[in-house]
DNA sequence: ATTGAAAATTGAAAATTTTGATAGTAGCCA
DNA sequence: TGGCTACTATCAAAATTTTCAATTTTCAAT
C-alpha cells in the first residue's frame, strides 16, 4: 500500500472519472487504472464499480467507500507531517492559517492582525471565518493551523492556551425600560426574552447556558443567522439580546450595550491548535503577542 | 513520502538502532539508512539524532517524535483498510478479536463463546480481556475487531450495539443485617460504605455513579485489584459491594447477592467495534448470537 | 594505535511505476 | 448501421525508485 494510490482513489471517488481524477493528480490515465487495479489486487476487493450500462460514472463500492474515507485519513495526517516538518524548520516563516468563529472574528482579526503582523513579520497570515464545529475540523484535518475559539473546546487532540475573557452585556433598544440604566444584573434579565442566533453558533450556546443558569428564556419566534443581522432587530426594537464586549463598539445609536454589575457572564477565548503542528515557541510568540494588546 | 518508510522511522524508534530495526523490517540495514535520509531530505529535517557521544542509541529529535507518532496512526489507519478490506471478502471467515473489560469477561465469554462459534463455525476467536480505556484504543488502532462495553462510551469512533443489562446486586457477608433480606432499596444502601475496585475499572465508575445519584458512600480504606479479589474482601467481612448480576452466581458459601427491590443500578452491555471495520451483516449474526442467548 | 560495533556510501541489480500507443466498450445520433 | 464521442483497460518500453552486497566511515572502548 501506498500513500500515493490512496490519494489516487480519494481523487477517484471524488471525480468518478479517470481521466479526470489523473489530471488532477498529474499522471496519467493508464497510471490510474493500473494503479487502482494494483491496489484492489493487493486487498483483494474492488474497490469500484466501473461504469456499468446508463451511468458512466465509477462509485466507489460499499467496501470501497468505508477504505476511501480511511484514506482520506491517511491523507490528512501525511499533510500534517509535512506541515509540521515545514514549522520545525523554521517557526517564524511561511504561511499561517488562522481561524476564528463567526461572532469573534469580524471585531477581533482586525484588532490582532497588526499586532501579529509586526510580531511575526516572515510570517504570511490567512484568516478563516466558520463556526467552531468547522474550525475544529479544520484543525484536525490540518487545513488551518490554529483558531481563536471559545475555551473548552473539549477536544483532547487540541492544546488551548487561554487569552482573555470576553464578558457578555446586554444589548437593548432605544426606549427600552432597561435602557437609561448604568448596569443590568440577572433579576433583570430573567424577565426578558433574548432573541438569538441560529443553531451552530456558539454565542447562542453561550447564551442559553447563561438562561440556564440565571433564569430568562429564548423569544424562539426568530433566530438571525448572524451578529450584525441581530443587532439589527435589536435596534428596530424586536428585542433584546447578549452582545459580547468585543462586538460592543458599535458607532451606531438606537443601541445600548449595558454591562453587568456584577458575575457578568462571559466566554473565555483562547488559541487551540493541534498538539505538535505548532511549535511551543511559536505558540508562545503568538499568545504574548495577543496578550500585550491591553484593549480587549 | 510511503507508508513503508514511515514503518521504518516507527520501528527505528522502537529498536534504537539501524540493524535492528532493519533486521525486523526484513530489509538490508543500508536499506533503512537510505531510505531513512530520503524521508529526512524530503522532510528536510532532520528525525533522528545519530548516536553521538556516550550513547550510541538513535533518538528521535524533537520534531521527529511528533512526526513518528503521527506516522503511528497512518500505519494503524492503513492496518485497518487491511483488515476492513479482508473482513470484507469473506465477513464470515478469518480470526477476530474480541475485548471485555474485567468485570464481565470472566463470567461472560465462557457462556457466550460456544453460542458465537456455532453460529460463525468459521470464524477464529481471539479473547482479550482488558480495561474499558485500553480496549478502546485497541479497537481504534484496529488491534482488537470487536469488544463488549458498558455503554455509552462516549466515543464517536465507535458503533455501539445494544445487548443487554445487567442489574447490580448488593453483595453482602454471612452474618450482615441485610444477609437475611430478600431483596433491599437505595435506603438500605444510603447507610453503608461500599468497597469498590481501584480507579480505572467502569465497575467502580459505575457504582460511584449509582452512590451519587442514590447516596451511599465509598470505603476508601481499601481498593481491590480485580473482582474476585473484591469478592474475597467481602466473604472476609470487610465489607459490602455493588456486584453486577452476571457475576452473582457463585457457588462458594459465606456472600449473598441481593437484589434490588424497585430501580435496580444496572450497566447496559453493547458490542462496540469501529465504524465499516465490521460488516453489517457480521455485525447482525453476532448480535442476533448473543442475544439468542436467554439466561444473561 | 587497534578493535569492534554500528551507520553511511556506492554502484549495480531488481523491482516498481509511468507512459504513449492502442484496443475495447458503450452510448448517442443521424 | 456506421461514425463519433467519451471513457477504461492493456501492453511493452522507458523512467524511476528501491534494494542489496560490498566497502568505507565513524567513534567510543580498549
Amino acid at each position: 500500500m501506498n500513500i500515493r494510490d490512496l490519494k489516487y482513489i480519494v481523487v477517484l471517488a471524488e471525480t468518478g472519472n479517470m481521466s479526470k481524477a489523473a489530471d488532477i493528480c498529474a499522471v496519467t490515465q493508464p497510471t490510474l487504472s493500473v494503479q487502482l487495479k494494483k491496489l484492489e489486487d493487493f486487498l483483494d476487493i474492488t474497490l469500484f464499480h466501473r461504469g456499468d450500462k446508463g451511468d458512466k460514472r465509477i462509485t466507489p463500492t460499499k467496501t470501497g467507500y468505508d477504505i476511501i474515507a480511511s484514506a482520506r485519513k491517511i491523507l490528512a495526517e501525511a499533510e500534517n507531517i509535512k506541515s509540521v516538518a515545514d514549522r520545525a524548520r523554521d517557526p517564524f516563516k511561511g504561511d499561517f492559517r488562522i481561524g476564528a468563529f463567526p461572532t469573534l472574528a469580524p471585531y477581533f482579526f482586525p484588532k490582532i492582525l497588526p499586532y501579529l503582523q509586526e510580531a511575526l513579520p516572515d510570517l504570511k497570515f490567512f484568516l478563516f471565518e466558520d463556526k467552531t464545529a468547522r474550525l475544529i475540523d479544520s484543525l484536525l484535518a490540518g487545513k488551518i493551523d490554529a483558531a481563536f475559539l471559545a475555551l473548552p473546546t473539549e477536544v483532547s487532540e487540541l492544546t488551548e492556551i487561554p487569552l482573555f475573557t470576553d464578558p457578555f452585556r446586554l444589548a437593548v433598544y432605544e426606549g427600552h425600560p432597561l435602557y437609561e440604566k448604568e448596569a443590568v444584573t440577572d433579576e433583570d434579565v430573567r424577565e426578558l426574552q433574548l432573541l438569538l442566533l441560529e443553531e451552530g453558533h456558539c454565542l447562542r450556546d453561550q447564551a442559553l447556558e447563561y438562561c440556564a443558569l440565571a433564569g430568562g428564556s429564548e423569544n424562539t419566534e426568530y433566530r438571525a443567522g448572524g451578529f450584525e443581522t441581530l443587532r439589527e432587530m435589536i435596534r428596530l426594537k424586536n428585542g433584546v439580546t447578549l452582545a459580547p464586549e468585543i462586538a460592543s463598539n458599535d458607532p451606531k445609536p438606537g443601541v445600548r450595550y449595558l454591562p453587568f454589575k456584577a458575575n457578568a457572564p462571559e466566554r473565555i477565548i483562547g488559541l487551540c491548535f493541534r498538539k505538535a503542528n505548532i511549535p511551543n515557541i511559536l505558540a508562545e510568540r503568538l499568545t504574548e503577542s495577543v496578550k500585550s494588546l491591553e484593549s480587549l
